[in-house]
DNA sequence: CTTGACCTTGGAGCGTAGTCCAGTGTTTAG
DNA sequence: CTAAACACTGGACTACGCTCCAAGGTCAAG
């Protein structure tokens, strides 16, 4: 698949997908012209990409999460770590939600706001 | 209370403080030396703003839920209604999360990786 | 009065994550 | 053969969120 191709079916843009592959995100073999091909895997892959970059994690952790998955020892077990450890993480972010959540319903009904600073009751001078 | 009581308090650096100051996120009044000094509500709402953030939310985001809660009427009705407006943010963020865990856990115990692209068995020429 | 801690401003610089060219080559359709 | 559509590279530019000066003002202690 050329790079045109997994830009429609992803919803990249040309130039994000020749961005994450300079930074290791995505990698593609390529033709004898000098094109870019990619694996269809690469779809899934690159949607994988936006969910976890929607639930803050940077780039570079996740290719280095890619990499870890393909130089791990292709055993079941090692991979199986490997997932766990993310949902580990997942999970720390589900509770620091659950925590906002929190908060927040605590003080729905009650007329205290969360307080932005800088009232003007007593003046400087 | 000066910015470098506030810095300490709230694990922040004072040039971040500054930064926020810039762009909306706190508000201090001033001395009459010029000095900034904050309520001391705002260490609060620094702690908030760190959640908050992490949580995925821009600094522009935050400031407006900040503004949009001072400049509130102050009934509890409408501050409980932005509450709640949030709340279900943090909603469908949990709920995005939650897919990726389930994606995750999916995967554990099967042999199948997310599939990075890029394998080179057939070459180009 | 000086020293040192603290404050001020303005501006430069940095990492992340793109986005947008310009200039050029390749492939495909008419 | 030519034009359009697609691809390539390199580099400039952007927005966000800081971080780090430099040059100077303020204030309390010695």
């Amino acid at each position: 698949m050329r790079i045109g191709e997994l830009a429609a079916r992803t919803g990249t843009s040309r130039d994000t997908i020749r961005f994450y592959e300079r930074v290791g995100l995505v990698e593609g073999r390529r033709l004898s012209n000098g094109y870019r091909d990619f694996a269809p895997e690469t779809v899934e892959w690159l949607a994988y990409v936006r969910t976890a970059q929607t639930l803050g994690f940077t780039l570079a952790e996740i290719a280095r999460h890619g990499e870890e998955l393909r130089e791990a020892p292709d055993s079941a077990d090692a991979l199986s770590a490997l997932f766990e450890q993310k949902i580990q993480i997942v999970d720390a972010r589900m509770a620091e939600l659950a925590t906002l959540r929190a908060e927040l319903t605590d003080r729905v009904g009650t007329g205290c706001p969360l307080r932005a600073a800088g009232r003007r009751d007593a003046p400087a001078s």
